[in-house]
Parts: structure tokens; sequence; C-alpha cells
DNA sequence: TTTCTAAAAATGTGATCACAAAAAGAGATT
DNA sequence: AATCTCTTTTTGTGATCACATTTTTAGAAA
């Protein structure tokens, strides 16, 4: 089994076996450390990761639950192939879930987490200049996250997550391919909304900040990208 | 262990163990089988299944990947408790997920699939009239699993059914308070949206629909029970 | 009766093993 | 060189067991 491309995740005491795999593929995942159609097996992740086939099982079931992973008819367990219409969909709904949640966040952010939401985004144009693109990655979910979350019931928030890991292989692809970090300016716009309690303000920057750009590399790119693997 | 209170599937030749306690386990807790707040075990939903810990945590496992179940920090399993907040969160998600799903579902409908629809939205009224509740809610979902999977991408499809997991237990409660069972007529007004190929119009029926009341149960009452309940 | 403490039971966790199915490989045949 | 067949290896599945933690129970003390 080849080595997994992860970052080196400690692993926190009193972290069952279970919680650490499951973790450690889904970030793995969420970063597009794995490309779609890839295959992973059960035995090998155990001896990647140290453990034993129980515990990565029920990880990587875990996973399919969300959408991540795919269990073949054959019981082969594949990371998913995406097709241009799919892709397109998953943009969609990322839109549709976001700009609510979003909408329902508004009323529960204090100025306080704002500051911290600017300062999130600060941290995206520093990852991007430095081209760091995995960190700019990480950086613009925590952005959105911190944005959902402050609604203290963001029930939609493990949805939008696991949009995320689905499109997440995508990402992979991305990052091999483009060069050139979308560098977002509907952030500002969205802060600008929040600000103001405008919770259709908030909803429509960051529908518009979703449709440019997915994670700091520019939608229109990766689709073509997508067109052409397929 | 008590034993379940499942309608008594059968299990089909060549599904596993784990597929089998997965989807009997989720039925469950769909239509409302379990009280928020009850607590299960592996071993005694294993005893009660007839099979062994190893399946039976699998599934519990992906159960709370979709927000149906709940493991807490002392391990112990349980179906979630449902504040008031949380509830109209719920059903504020449900219909942003739904009237996007079938907004994108409106161009992919054939006439012989909107036929089905309505042969299924008068097995509703039948079983309403039937005042089987558990089969009334079932068909109601049908209704609504037939309109959004006729796009061949639903990949909205997965998370509206983990808010309608998440519903269930609610519904539990709703089934043995109220009586009177709410009979739809939303659900014309969007196949009438669906024949004429309107998108916003089915929307905004499928919205109207969640708003009133939830798989036959008046919403108002519902939300009562709730605070009643908490 | 209430509260505290220790023993007992129950429960989640994870490693291991046997089994069956699938995939991969080796060798023969065309 | 391509295809078929049989063997070997790999892989997912599920039952079992040992272990640690938690919960429950029992009994003593206040």
């Amino acid at each position: 089994m080849k080595p997994l491309a992860l970052p080196p995740l400690g692993r926190p005491d009193g972290m069952t076996t279970h919680d650490y795999a499951f973790n450690r593929l889904r970030q793995a995942i969420m970063v597009g450390a794995f490309r779609p159609g890839t295959s992973v097996t059960i035995r090998g992740l155990a001896e990647a990761l140290e453990s034993s086939p129980t515990p990565v099982r029920e990880a990587l079931r875990q996973l399919t639950s969300i959408g991540a992973l795919q269990f073949l008819e054959n019981r082969r367990i594949v990371v998913p192939h995406i097709t241009p219409a799919r892709f397109a969909e998953l943009i969609s709904l990322r839109i549709a879930l976001e700009s609510h949640a979003a909408r329902r966040a508004v009323a529960h952010l204090s100025e306080r987490q704002i500051e911290q939401i600017v300062a999130i985004d600060d941290s995206i144009e520093t990852e991007i200049r430095k081209g760091d693109k995995v960190a700019a990655l990480i950086a613009n979910q925590a952005f959105h996250r911190m944005i959902y979350t402050a609604n203290p019931d963001a029930v939609a928030m493990p949805l939008i997550e696991s949009v995320w890991l689905q499109l997440g292989p995508i990402l992979g692809i991305a990052m091999e391919h483009v060069t050139e970090l979308y560098v977002v300016d509907r952030h500002r716009e969205a802060i600008e909304a929040l600000r103001r309690r405008d919770e259709e303000a908030a909803a429509d920057a960051i529908a518009a900040d979703i449709r440019e750009g997915i994670g700091g590399f520019d939608q229109q790119a990766v689709a073509r990208l997508l067109r052409l693997a397929a």
C-alpha cells in the first residue's frame, strides 16, 4: 500500500481508532488527496493507519453515508466518479444550501464573530499569495463554516460538508492543473452584508462567491477540466 | 431488549447483514418508531436482528453520519433530542432543499412519471382515509422522492432523506397525539406545476406543502407538541 | 431515608480468524 | 499474440473474544 498523502495529523489522546481513521480520511478526501476512481482497501488503510480492519471499515462505511466514498456492487470501495452534469448539480446544491445557511446565520452573528471571519478571510489571501493551494482551500472552508455555524442550530452544516466532500476529488484534479488561484472578492461583500445584518445580501454574496469559484479555483476552469476528464 | 416495533421487512437474498441492519433501523427511525432520547445498544440490536455486534455497529455508525442517531461523549448511543428551535431549522432546511430539488427535477419529468406521481398521491389519501398514519407517511415520502429523483443526478436526495430521518422521531410523537390527519391539497398544486413544466410554481407548491404539514401532520400541532415535550 | 462506596454487570472498542467471493496471475491452447 | 482455464492471492464480511470504561446494583454508613 502506498503511503497516504495526508497532512500528518497527530492523534489526540482519548480519540478512538475509528474516529481517527474517519477524520483523517475525511480530511484527505475533502482537500482532494484522492482522485475520482481511486480505489481503497480496508486492509490497506488499516495498515497505513497502523490499526486493524474493524475500525477502518466503520470509518469507510460512514464516509459512504455522506457521499465521500462508494461501495460498488462487486464490493470494491472507490472514490466516486463525477460527470459534468453531476458537478453542475453539486454546485447548484451548494448555492441553495449555503445561501440558505448564510441567511439563517445572520441574526446570530456577533461583532466579535464577524471580526474572526474577517481574520479568516485575510488568511485566505495570505495563503493564496503564498501559493499554498491546500491551505487556501482549508481556510476558505473555515470562512464559510464560521459563518454558518454562528447559528446554534446549524442543521445544514453537516449536509454542506457532505457536498464539499463530494467536490473534494475534483479539487484534487483542479490543483494539479490550475496554477492561477482565483482571488475572492465576494467575501468582502458577504462580510459587509453580515455587518449590516442584511440576510438577503449575505445570501446573494455567498451564492455569487460559489458561482464564481470553488475554494480559490475558477469555476469555469474546473468545469472545463471535468469535461476533458470525461 | 424489547422487541423492535418495526414493519417486518423480509431480508432479500444476497443482502449483507450490515445492509439489512442499516435499512431496517433507518426505516424504523424514518417512520417514528423510536422516540427522541431512546437509547440503543449494539448488543441489544444485534440480538434483535439475530446477528453480531460488528455489522450492527457499522450500521449505527452510518446512521450517526446522517443525523439519525448520536454517539454521546460517554459512548452511549441515542436518538437525538429535538428542541423547538432545532425543529424550526429542520423545517426551514426541508423547504430550502426540497424546493430546490423540485426545481431541478421539473425538466426531467416525463408524462409517465407524472402519472405515477398522481397515483402515489391517490394512495396517500387512501391511507389517510383508512387512518393508517405510518402508511400515509411512507406514501407521502414516496411522493416527494418520486419527484426529486426524476433528476438523474439528484444529489440532493440523500441530504433530504437525512433531514427526514432527523424529523422521524418527532413524527413518532405526533402520531401518538395527533388524531386528525391533515389532508394535503398542495400536492395537486405541485402536480399541476409539474405538468406545466413550471419550475417556480413547483418549488412554491412543495415549499407550501412542507410549511403546512409534515407527512400528513399539521405543522403547528407538531410544533405545539414539541414545546410541551421540552 | 439518603448518600457514599465497592462489587458486578453491561457496553463500546478493536484485534483476530475463518469463510466466501472476487481479482490477479500462470500456464496451456488456439 | 490473444483467449481460455485453473490456481493463487487479495479482499470484504461477520462472528468471537479480550479489554477498558461506564453503568447498575448491593450494601454499608450517616
